[in-house]
DNA sequence: ATTAATAGCATACGATCGTTCGCTAACGAT
DNA sequence: ATCGTTAGCGAACGATCGTATGCTATTAAT
């Protein structure tokens, strides 16, 4: 069923196709990648194009894959290093800092600007982004679980309001950085992180 | 050169466009309304639609400064009654979360929506995006700093970081209501706005 | 050397995009 | 009653959209 051999020639059009792909949504949106535009930038034509996925929506499920791909590498990665806990909270929301005032995508967080184009819209993409988010939160929940029973956060917290917290503070720095190129925007985001996880009245202060 | 008689007949028509403009672009988008739906949905020709603005960024123009307006209803104007400073910021922050988890928009903040859209592209309606969101952040810092003045918050207050933070949360409100419909998005964000403005150390505890 | 499979191209399709053009009704002023 | 003004329509334009179809090279296996 499977010819196995080598995947690499049509591999490698594929990934250059969702590289751009990526390229381009992340400065102007999902929904505006456009198989034309596409293939005048790889110097291909539209057929190659759209033949090895088929459909459109497929093209952007693709480009989404691999933009959560690049946020897992870039911030997850590096924080799960770290002890569970306040520390890998802390490893998170400097990586986080790190991704979104860094180059990693020209337009911008490329998961926050798919959520605000089709938190209106039905489908897969749709799905897709809300999934990931869901997933993505919980993540930051449970680490601030941990770090509540390990006593490095107050005992009252509550580990879902300090995930919304932190999830809504990235998506003000991305703003800042990306509508204003406010160049505070990465202070302000420290700034608020910190004031998040230093809840007054921390059990141990022996932070680490 | 104006024969200023009624306005009424045409702008009558022209207000409906915009209303029906302003509805489509909260969920799908502002690049989305396309002058050929909105004739559709309002039972016009495509020239009767775009005859009165002359061109499609013209109407995206005209629902934004609508959006704008509707938005400066609902949050600032019940919370402009409120005293200056502290007390004000809270009305803010109050009639923010009605509007924002109400029925104003069906697809959610126009502004995010439309900040997040146009962040990547140059043009008329990211500046106006940028400008609008520009001042409303200092109309919060603004606030921030007679709070600091009148002892509502501690001295050592950034009024630029009140203005950041406060802002975010209502983004982090908007997604979690526009994406995955959550119920406690509202609480969330209530709890994040007092912990912003309960600063530990306040000076007059005897808020109002 | 021949064959089978595959990558990607050229072309074309119907739909829809934003915009323009001329026309027709209706209306207000004289 | 006539005439200018104007709101809005019908139709068409070139461009571009997503997608389908067949073909031509190239490659891998026999």
């Amino acid at each position: 069923m499977s010819p196995r051999a080598s995947a690499s020639a049509a591999a490698e059009t594929r990934s250059g196709i969702i590289d751009a792909a990526v390229r381009q949504a992340s400065l102007e949106g999902l929904e505006s990648v456009t198989i034309g535009r596409l293939a005048g930038s790889l110097e291909m034509s539209k057929a190659g194009v759209i033949g090895p996925f088929g459909t459109k929506e497929r093209i952007q499920l693709a480009a989404l894959e691999s933009a959560i791909e690049i946020f897992r590498r870039k911030v997850w990665s590096p924080a799960s290093e770290a002890e569970p806990g306040l520390s890998r909270l802390e490893a998170i929301t400097e990586a986080w800092l790190d991704y979104l005032t860094g180059e990693v995508f020209p337009g911008g967080c490329f998961l926050t600007g798919a959520a605000a184009e089709f938190d209106g819209r039905p489908g897969e993409v749709r799905d897709a982004v809300d999934r990931t988010l869901r997933l993505w939160e919980g993540v930051l929940e449970h680490e601030a679980e941990v770090a509540v029973e390990k006593g490095e956060l107050p005992a009252e917290t509550d580990p879902g309001q300090i995930a919304f917290e932190i999830h809504a503070i990235a998506q003000g720095v991305n703003q800042a950085r990306q509508l204003r190129d406010d160049p505070r925007a990465r202070e302000r985001g420290a700034t608020a992180f910190r004031r998040i996880l230093n809840a007054d009245g921390a059990v141990s202060p022996s932070s680490r």
